[in-house]
Order: structure tokens, then sequence, then C-alpha cells
DNA sequence: TGGGAAAACATGGTATCGCATGGGAACAGA
DNA sequence: TCTGTTCCCATGCGATACCATGTTTTCCCA
């Protein structure tokens, strides 16, 4: 199972283009390349001071989430509808290069506020591509929403896979 | 399994050729070239903005389908029925030429309102094909409905396969 | 423990290929 | 013969595969 961690701050050429980390990218890679999808943020009424961003994950842990919604609400349920579309319909595929970089479309760079340089945030099963400000905002608004206090959570010892892969 | 992704305004030619997206051929070829089925949409009770369009999907789902309904249901049974008149029996084949172009009958074109240009939206195991002005349309709608929240998912570990293939 | 070599990584530029799109020729049915 | 359909070829743009370089990290050996 993947781990996206930590934070790496990257440089876009003026073609668009920024080198996944290589952490991410040992997560990211199968038998023909590296790869992953990137999904435009929403504005969450929920969340009114979160900045836009990138949501970045592999083809893994889509399969998963589909199989997630398929099995919880049924192929014909409004949930899975609205899940399908809001999720694989918005979704970009990019493909890393042999370098390992990946092109991010202008309609991304765009939403995301992204420049010259963006931020992979790592954030376990998914990570995020934002801006460096943004990335700055979006920790604040966690910080002040939260008051630094992590949620408690129940980790089941089953659930964990034993041995520490890098 | 198939995953298609994301949306892809293809022009259609005036005599009803459209590109399928690159992306979607891979998950729709067999031996013997590449080709899909479109049904289209029947008007939705229970939400009155969705405009209307065509469902696309591979022959491996519709498989799927059948056996998934036969297998809850039975095959004597009235949703058995209902499902393979309205799914089956709406049904278009559509085959691929040899430059990935697929000519939409006129008929499928009137149903979902489509002129001079095409959306392939891609919803993970099935896509729609419907014209620009009903995707915003479509997108708009559930945006509304939903307030911009996706449903909640929770991702069992289990259920996620290794690996991450594309 | 320290220094040097080698590999890996981030970054820039260029060339080649594939895709989307157009038009026209061969073909079949009416 | 005419109409509508299927195959084949041409083309421009954009994507991506390839190459080159400097910097950092890792590894190995003294």
């Amino acid at each position: 199972m993947p781990l996206f961690l930590g934070n790496h701050n990257n440089k876009v050429d003026r073609k668009g283009r920024v080198s996944v980390p290589a952490s991410f990218r040992k997560h990211l890679s199968s038998d023909d390349g590296c790869g992953f999808v990137a999904i435009p943020s929403f504005p969450d009424p929920d969340q009114p001071d979160d900045p836009p961003y990138l949501e970045g994950m592999g083809y893994g842990q889509l399969h998963a989430m589909q199989e997630a919604v398929a099995a919880s609400y049924g192929i014909y349920s409004e949930e899975y509808q609205s899940f399908t579309e809001l999720t694989f319909g918005m979704a970009n595929e990019l493909a890393c290069d042999a370098d390992g970089r990946v092109v991010l479309p202008q309609a991304l760079l765009d939403h995301a506020d992204i420049s010259d340089s963006a931020v992979f945030w790592g954030l376990g099963s998914k990570f995020l591509i934002l801006s460096p400000r943004n990335h700055q905002k979006k920790l604040a608004a966690t910080l002040r929403r939260t008051g630094g206090r992590k949620p408690n959570v129940l980790v089941r010892p089953t659930l964990s896979k034993t041995g520490d892969q890098p």
C-alpha cells in the first residue's frame, strides 16, 4: 500500500513540467512506467478557507475507491452517480516521462494557482499538488480549525502488514 | 478492469464521425478492433434537471451487468425483464475505424443534442457522450444536488490490490 | 571517520511520434 | 444512377520520448 509522505517543492518549467518526487514515484510505478491521476479540488462549503489544489493518487487507490463506493452504495445509487462524476469525471491522467516528470495541463495550473513551482504534499494514500503559497494557507487553515489537535484513531493491528518497507 | 477518466471534447464532422479518446480506446479494444455500445438515456423522474445523453460502455461491462442482474434477481424476474429491455434493447453497437473514430447515427445525435462536437465523459466503468452544453448542465445539476461534497467512502485496505496498474 | 567515486535526482532543451481532424476514393444498397 | 457508408491517405499541432548538464545524495574504501 502506497504511503506518500512529506512535502517537496519542485520547479515547474515553461512547458508545465514538474519532477515527481522520487519517493512518490516508487509508489506510482508499474510495469508500464509511472503514472497517476490529478483531480482539481472543489470549493468545500464546510471549509471556506481552503485554497484550491490538485488531488493526486495512483490507479490502485482509484480502483479501491470505486470498489468501495460500488459496494457501499450500489452502482445505481445517487451517491455512486455523483461520486463518479466528481471524481473520475474530473480526473486528469498524467504519465511520467523517462526522467520522472509529468506535464501539468494549463487548466490544472490555472486552477491551483501554480506558476513557477509546485509543492507535492504527501498525505498517506494520496497527495496534494499546490502552489507554495496555498500549501501554507491550507496548513494554516487546518491548524486554525483543529487547534493543532489530531483526531483520535483506533489502530487495529490486523490491518497493518508486518514488516517495514521503505 | 477498465477505468474511463476525465472529459474529452472532440469534434463531430459532417459525416457524424468522432474520434474516441485514445485513453478510452485502450479499454475498448480487443482482437477485432475497438468497439463499444451506446445507450440513449431515459429521463429520470428523480433528476428532472438531467439533460439527455448517451451511455457508453465496453462489452465486458455489459456482460458483468447481465450476470449481476441475473444473479441478484433471476432471469424470470420483473427486474431482469425491464433491465434487458431498457439496456440491451436500446443498445447501439459502434465500431471504430482504423483511425479510432466511430460514426454516431443520426438518431443518437438527435437524442443527445449533439451537433458539431461531443464530450466523452469518463465515469470509471462506463462513460457518457453528450453535447458540451449538456455536459455543463449535468455537472452543474450534480454540484447543486451535492453542494460540492463528495460522498464519504470507507476504503478498506483489504479491498485495494497492491500495485498501481493503469 | 573522512574523502572520493558513483549513482540518483532535478532541470533544461530538442526531435520524433501519435492523435485528432479533414478530405476524397472505393463500395454497396436502393 | 444516386445516396449513404466504409476505407484510405494527408496534415498540423501537441504530446512524449530522447539527450545533455549541474547538483546533491549515497556508497565504498581507505
